[in-house]
DNA sequence: CCCTTTTGACTATCTTTGACCTTCGATTGC
DNA sequence: GCAATCGAAGGTCAAAGATAGTCAAAAGGG
């Protein structure tokens, strides 16, 4: 018998290909109980493993009538901008380098012409006023946030 | 099942959409008693997700005979957003106000599923990760940038 | 030993509830 | 008439409740 860990998470799995639109919803404390764990038990097997890596998303809500739901990504976003997403996020970014992914995305028709200038805007160095290393980390933290989202947009 | 808040704001919604000149007059304590809770979770209801920044207008009377009165605000895409970004980029905003706007844009078509997850990431307190009111301050920075940007692309 | 898993105390966020307050129209007492 | 009073709305606010998140220490397993 395997750890709690990966009992959970082949639940969480089989539930994904149940449905049919790869998208569940769970209450942490209830899947918990089923297992008779702690509830950041739970927690922990959505981090270490429905990474946005490995084609994951996952978003949630607090209080009454809260809930975590887990996305499974299609296909095809899966391959290419995870991984320029985790490149970006990687380290700090100038704004030369920002630019450069920018352009390059949508040369690839990954981004329309309006999200392009929107992002473009964003990693400007007179819209981000900050100290230059804090700057550089936000953009591309921004940067790597807003291209997530893209993916989930889909 | 989801929660109360949620069924009354999507009963308002509703009548709101049905409603030719998108105004609805409710009762509160009757609304209350519809949903078997007590009147002031309407007033929550109105005072999370019936704001201004969400494009909604509320006004009451009590005594009797009271009432309150919930006006879905019309927009007009020529110079609607022009307005808009002038008001948020007056202010530092927090997180639900700069929501409030994008979830207005997209409801009234100004911008994309895509582009208002864009947004929605990059104002995101997790991704601004700073001192509180400088947060706000870029928070109103970047989103007035952007919107600017969007204008600009047509 | 080092890496992963398990736990739980503490924190953050959102919702629900109720006691008390304010406003307004209607009625009453003079 | 007119002020005092009353009842019927709605408003405020803070406490309690309901979830989920974080983090680091303890426990397991190679």
């Amino acid at each position: 018998m395997k750890n709690m860990a990966e009992l959970i998470a082949q639940q969480l799995e089989t539930m994904l290909e149940q449905s049919p639109d790869g998208v569940i919803e769970i209450q942490r404390g209830a899947l918990a109980s089923q297992f008779a764990c702690v509830p950041s038990q739970v927690t922990y097997v959505l981090a270490t493993r429905f990474t946005q890596e490995r084609g994951y998303l996952v978003e949630s809500k607090r209080g009454g009538g809260g809930y975590i739901r887990v996305v499974k990504l299609p296909l095809d976003p899966r391959n290419a901008l995870p991984k320029i997403i985790h490149a970006i996020a990687a380290d700090p970014l100038t704004q030369a380098q920002a630019e450069g992914y920018i352009q390059w995305l949508y040369r690839e028709h990954l981004l329309t012409r309006r999200e392009a200038m929107m992002l473009l805007a964003a990693v400007d160095r007179n819209v981000l006023e900050l100290p230059v290393d804090l700057r550089d980390t936000m953009r591309s933290r921004l940067l790597s946030a807003m291209l997530m989202a893209l993916m989930r947009a889909n």
